[in-house]
DNA sequence: TCGAATATGTTTACAGTGAAAACATGATCG
DNA sequence: CGATCATGTTTTCACTGTAAACATATTCGA
């Protein structure tokens, strides 16, 4: 997902004027910065330094610093929705590896919280114009509510289920991220349930 | 609620060396600059030059930026519960009132989006600390709560609820705020709804 | 009432930031 | 081999938060 082989590539020989990789080098010590750190704390400067690079140089990868991050954004929702996906297969399926998802969500956040808060951070243009949107974490959630929606559901319906599951991990995950709400692993489990997204008709 | 009547507070003499109530009238610049912008693009600099003050006059008042933000963030709490006690009321209370306080949590959210984002992030040393918590909105959520349950319900039960109610609309309101999700008034009235966090035992 | 202590301002300075402009280097390909 | 172009660097700028030293007003005790 970093690789991008916009480049030779040559091995690791110091000293040297082109880096080689240096967008994938910029993303993976910007992801390193974000898991010891927080966001606000994260300068383009500090990532080039660590990289062994000019400030500027960056500038010839990313048109500025917002689209480094969300390059970084990008690269923790390739990395959440595979974790979903595995966790609900592992689960089985079904009712139950719906709400696991939920819960791999809110475990994703108080694992990675700075690389979380950056991924929900307003600046992205649009989801729907994110690729592989459909693909990636949502479209597991829609097709999942789609599945587990009795049958005759509306669309509409599906899509109030849809808005309120999400809402229910998001807040959760902001909550106990921002303090407000211990971070309690069986507060979790209990708190994502499909019983109440799912609720009566 | 600004007022802090902590100086004599003489009329808008210009010129003069002390201002009145330089406490008062940064935070209420800085109210109007989060109204107007965003979060990130609000500097103590800015506001300290709009109410005609050097910069560093901010820290007589204020050991530093974030304790400034602080203030605001204490701000919009009490206007936040302020308009969710008058909107239970409004709605005769019970059930429909409940619905309503969180109703308003998300559409204040979507009038002061910056505001809103400041309120919830993280920095704050932790929400108890805050002065006059029971009496602000998440003492009403945890009043509704017991009173709306059904009886008999266990005091870990009712936390559970407590927890899911506001995760559901807080994360109804980042999604919006971020334009993950339409801010749509409808969608608000369809997703927080009581049945869905009272639920089944 | 007057002078000292104190609260509240200002000026100056510094290290850090994101970014633009001009320049340097080295890879690629005719 | 030499031109072109991608990818670096240096320099520079405006801006930020904040520390330190200084200035002015207010207040209060003798």
């Amino acid at each position: 997902m970093i690789e991008n082989d916009n480049s030779v590539n040559i091995e690791n020989e110091k000293g040297r004027y082109h880096h080689g990789d240096l967008r994938a080098a910029l993303i993976s010590e910007g992801l390193r910065l974000l898991a010891i750190g927080d966001v606000e704390q994260l300068s383009l400067r500090q990532i080039a330094r660590n990289v062994g690079v000019s400030p500027t140089a960056v500038y010839r990868h990313f048109p500025d610093k917002q689209a480094l991050l969300t390059a970084l954004a990008m690269e923790g929702g390739a990395q959440l929705a595979r974790r979903q996906k595995k966790a609900q297969t592992a689960a089985g399926g079904g009712r139950a590896g719906f709400d696991e998802t939920g819960r791999v969500y809110v475990r994703f956040a108080l694992e990675n919280p700075a690389l979380f808060r950056l991924m929900t951070a307003k600046s992205r243009v649009g989801t729907e114009t994110c690729p592989g949107e459909e693909r990636g974490g949502l479209g597991l959630l829609r097709r999942n509510i789609a599945a587990l929606a009795a049958p005759g559901t509306s669309e509409e319906a599906q899509r109030v289920g849809f808005v309120r599951s999400w809402a229910m991990v998001h807040g959760l995950a902001m909550l106990m991220l921002d303090g407000q709400v211990p971070a309690d692993e069986s507060l979790i489990d209990r708190v994502v349930d499909t019983a109440f997204v799912a609720g009566p008709a």
